[in-house]
DNA sequence: GCTATATTTGATACCGAGTATCATTAAGTT
DNA sequence: AACTTAATGATACTCGGTATCAAATATAGC
């Protein structure tokens, strides 16, 4: 959901702006660096790019903007978590082992499955967390080939 | 899957020395501790209640015992990973967000719908991880009470 | 039951992720 | 330019977990 005219980091210094937060160089950094990440990453490979900024703020700033819908978490197979561009509200993964690329799921029937199966177990349904893993298509050609 | 005549603690050591590893004092403690809590727990709280084993070895312990597949990891809401037994090969969990406690989600359809989804965005499917938060019914009887 | 050998242990130190504290600095307001 | 409030970054800390390594101990062989 990138606005019109705004580019990906401005967006995010944007959203911060309107919830009350000042816009600070160290926060342009970090927006900058986030926006320049393709792929989901954790807080110190963010940080290992940023070596003027402060460790605490960059903690600071991923929170916010975990806070704010524009970043989410991505738990790993392995049960590592890090963090992603979030470009919708709610939304699952499908995301490469190999390449870490991930695709967003949207419209899939998961919420009705789980409606119906807390139903049965007589649970009030809060919420859920899915993660999905494979191989994307380009990482399995470049498998065959390379085979 | 419980084995007949074994306790909960037997078969925890059980499995280990079938894989090889040798049963000590300080995996009995800590198989005993497991046995003897119910829910899902961190690795500091087991280690509270064995003060007598090294916090390496309970680590150790703990690792030992999700690859062997008689512990399984469970992810909080909020993305705190916590230990719990695991009584079945691949499953996912109902955690109620109140107490803690937790079903066993066997035999849903998840899987079909994953296969599905993935290859539609041709992905080669190779795991998932689902979590899904509620409140139990104990837990809404309770909130009615007080209320 | 004793001995040899390989595993396990626990102390220690370390790492990554994250938070608390707090004096200093910098933004936004007037 | 001055003031006020938020943000910063250094530091120290917590928690979960791993690496190292000398000392302890479980098992296998005799």
């Amino acid at each position: 959901m990138r606005r019109r005219g705004l580019s990906l980091a401005e967006q995010l210094l944007d959203t911060l702006e309107e919830k009350g937060y000042r816009s600070t160089s160290p926060r342009r950094a970090v927006a900058n660096a986030i926006a320049s990440q393709e792929r989901h990453f954790t807080a110190e490979e963010l940080r290992e790019r940023l070596p003027g900024v402060g460790r605490a703020t960059v903690y600071r700033s991923l929170k916010l903007l975990v806070e704010s819908g524009e970043l989410c978490r991505v738990l790993l197979e392995d049960g590592d978590l890090h963090y992603q561009l979030s470009h919708r509200g709610h939304h699952h993964h499908l995301l490469c082992v190999d390449c870490g690329v991930s695709e967003d799921l949207l419209g899939c029937d998961i919420e009705d499955l789980l409606r119906q199966v807390s139903s049965a177990h007589e649970f009030q349904l809060s919420g859920h967390w899915l993660e999905v893993y494979g191989r994307c298509r380009r990482c399995l050609s470049i498998e065959t080939v390379t085979a």
